[in-house]
DNA sequence: CTCTGATGGCTAC
DNA sequence: TAGCCCTCAGAGT
């Protein structure tokens, strides 16, 4: 599920659906417990994301604070392969973020004895759920994150530390840090791209198609790209996921490529992302596979110099 | 029912 | 590079 844009999806949908509020923080499945008591409770503020790490301050007032200051406590949550938020609550507790979310459950009522509607109550959580966020018309529940902890500001930013420019937001100079980044490595651009020091929130898919986007061979040394290549694909991957933070769905195969009627949901979506033996929509050469550094690279021999 | 793989990333060797 | 962590849908038996 979780490549960049989809946490900062996330973000946008627990800040507007808690921030302000105290939520009842639990820990279901138990191996969060403590970290739950500790936020239990008191005021969640505005959510922060950057590449694909989740970040929500708990304090003991409302207001909002910039990422990695200190003085609330602040929850780290990585999704890594298969973490997953999923939302269910009444018609009150609705994000456009939570649209297309796993799970999404609105407005379902439970039917009184008398037949009027009553009110919304909490589903009995899975559990395997590590932290459920609770609150009168909704609740936020995780599973299956690779890192969920409770960090203060000197640990935010110390994992701030470890990440490259986030093309979602393409802060000023990011865009020059990111070329400089990559054209101080001999690695293959492919890996490089994967690499969040170089470039926080892309992962395999977004690598895939937006190299095969700028036509950039992934096995070239990050070297021996041009800086403007290297522009052009940090522009891409800013275009590319932001429409994937808004659409929440990952769509990168150029609508001029898109065909008429779509062989499935691979060939409607992506260019070379799981495309192995399909013909390049450019250039019609076979889409390759190999395994870059454990995860699997696709891309087209013919038209990716 | 068992097995596999997935949009991630860390650590140890 | 291999092993490990986290979960579960979908495919195979």
């Amino acid at each position: 599920m979780p490549e960049g844009h989809t946490i900062h999806r996330l973000a946008g949908a627990l800040t507007e659906l808690f921030s302000g509020l105290r939520p009842t923080v639990t820990s279901p499945q138990g191996r969060f417990a403590q970290g739950a008591a500790l936020l239990d409770g008191r005021v969640a503020l505005p959510a922060h994301a950057r590449g694909k790490h989740f970040f929500m301050p708990f304090y003991d007032e409302p207001g909002s604070v910039e990422l990695g200051e200190d003085g609330p406590d602040w929850l780290h949550v990585h999704l890594g392969l298969y973490g997953s938020w999923s939302f269910d609550g009444d018609e009150h507790f609705i994000a456009d973020e939570t649209i297309g979310a796993p799970r999404r459950r609105i407005g379902e009522r439970e039917i009184g004895a008398d037949g009027t509607a009553g009110v919304w109550n909490p589903p009995l959580p899975r559990d395997t759920v590590r932290v459920r966020l609770e609150q009168d018309h909704g609740v936020a529940d995780l599973t299956g994150p690779n890192q969920c902890r409770i960090l203060d500001g000197g640990g935010v930013r110390e994992v701030l530390r470890r990440l490259g420019p986030d093309p979602i937001r393409n802060d000023p100079g990011d865009r020059e840090q990111f070329v400089a980044l990559v054209r101080r490595r001999r690695t293959p651009v492919g890996q490089l791209v994967m690499d969040q020091a170089i470039a926080a929130g892309p992962g395999n898919i977004y690598r895939a198609d937006c190299l095969w986007r700028v036509g950039i061979n992934p096995f070239r040394p990050g070297s021996r790209v041009s800086e403007a290549r290297l522009g052009a694909l940090w522009d891409d991957l800013v275009g590319a996921m932001r429409e994937g933070k808004r659409d929440g769905i990952i769509l990168t195969n150029p609508p001029e490529f898109a065909p008429e009627d779509p062989l499935d949901e691979v060939d409607r979506r992506f260019a070379v992302y799981q495309r192995s033996g399909r013909p390049c929509w450019r250039c019609g050469t076979a889409v390759a596979e190999a395994d870059m550094a454990g995860r699997r690279l696709f891309w087209c021999p013919g038209c990716q110099r």
